[in-house]
DNA sequence: ATTTCGTATTTCGTATACGAAATATTTAGG
DNA sequence: CCTAAATATTTCGTATACGAAATACGAAAT
């Protein structure tokens, strides 16, 4: 018999819809959050809002205007260029400490996940795209048990899924990133670790690289 | 003239001084944060310690228990490793990512932290000796300019703060890590920038080392 | 026509109130 | 005396109220 799982307070509802909300694009970089707005719009009041936003600062996904509310966060190249910096450093350290502790579904856990991003792909359906491309990396994440990449990352994610939103037009030239995944996969569970590593530099690099031609759009990876 | 500076709101001054009390032990590790306690201590009303103990929620630093609110986060070892195994490929990151971007006052920035931290030693002030280790590598971070990396250190840190807290009992002892402080700023500065990035690691190693000697007391660096 | 000042309105930070949920204590029954 | 049920108390999540601060608007003065 399972216990009766706690429901989730509305500030940590409101929290999760509101990061929905800015990394999809639904507020623009630069647009205000009025709380009362949003208070009427979940049909909850203002202070669980309130208590999101203050939240939503600490992880820099809006900023302060003083006595006069929040604005979603502008895109700020510096982030993007220091998102790149850092997961060129991270997503291989990652997978090398990954390689360490494989269980024993590694096989089939990512099995699951490549397929739904290949059928993400089929269905130019940007949403599950972006969600599987972070389950993948989150797998690994997960794999590496280490509790520090883990969470900055959860949080990275965030920002980096910002950029994606802007650029992605074309889920279809997604399909790359894919086979791409599935290549550090086979290498890290056939025990080529370095290999792995590499491949997953490769990756990120190549992601790194549509991103930067002016009217491409795929994904970051 | 200058502006008026607008006031820190309760929300986050809060915030600051519960991440204080529980990084410097002040809170233990599995106690329960009482509301109406810290509300009555601030002399504030209990609304703004909600939205404080939120964020904490969310750095990890207290973890809820259903509807009887939040203890502070148990001190957990592989959070420790995952920190120092996070560390070691950041901090020297950090390093190598610095020497491109050294300011003009890097010396003199360096020379004041280095002073501050002996003088810390000296006075056997553990409090302002956690203070300048910690600044010694912001500065760092800094001058790294990756956004990321500044973002999840200034998280890590207050998690690291505790592990040191638990160890430090001779401020003394910990006279060596400005010694190697002052031997990485020199590498940096002269432009060895491979030597200081391995120097970073023989330091966060010895600190390392220092702390798994069960009874003896030394800062982790 | 433009500028300044006073007033109204909007929005947010925080205090207070209310009710839900969990825990502690007391009472009643075997 | 022990156990179960009832009741009281505690604590927190959230709604509501209040006041501060910022902005918008209109009237008066230049």
């Amino acid at each position: 018999m399972q216990s009766i799982k706690p429901k989730k307070s509305l500030v940590d509802e409101t929290y999760e819809i509101l990061v929905e909300a800015i990394c999809l694009r639904e507020f623009e970089p630069g647009e205000r959050l009025n709380q009362d707005e949003i208070a009427a719009r979940l049909n909850i009041s203002r202070q669980p809002v309130n208590s999101a936003i203050a939240i939503l600062k600490a992880d820099n996904l809006v900023e302060d205007t003083g006595r006069r509310g929040v604005i979603v966060a502008p895109i700020d190249p510096d982030m993007s260029s220091s998102i790149y910096e850092y997961r060129m450093v991270i997503e291989p350290m990652a997978v090398e400490l990954a390689a360490r502790h494989l269980p024993q579904t590694a096989r089939s856990e990512a099995d699951a996940i490549l397929k739904e991003g290949r059928e993400a792909v089929e269905r130019a359906d940007m949403r599950a795209l972006l969600q599987s491309d972070r389950c993948f990396h989150e797998m690994i994440y997960g794999w590496s048990r280490n509790l520090v990449i883990q969470k900055s990352m959860q949080v990275t994610w965030n920002h980096l899924r910002r950029d994606m939103a802007e650029v992605l037009r074309d889920p279809s030239r997604s399909a790359p990133i894919w086979d791409e995944h599935a290549e550090i996969v086979d290498a890290l569970l056939s025990g080529d670790t370095t290999g792995a590593a590499d491949l997953m530099r490769d990756h990120l690099r190549n992601a790194h690289e549509r991103n930067s031609r002016p009217g491409d759009g795929s994904s970051t990876g």
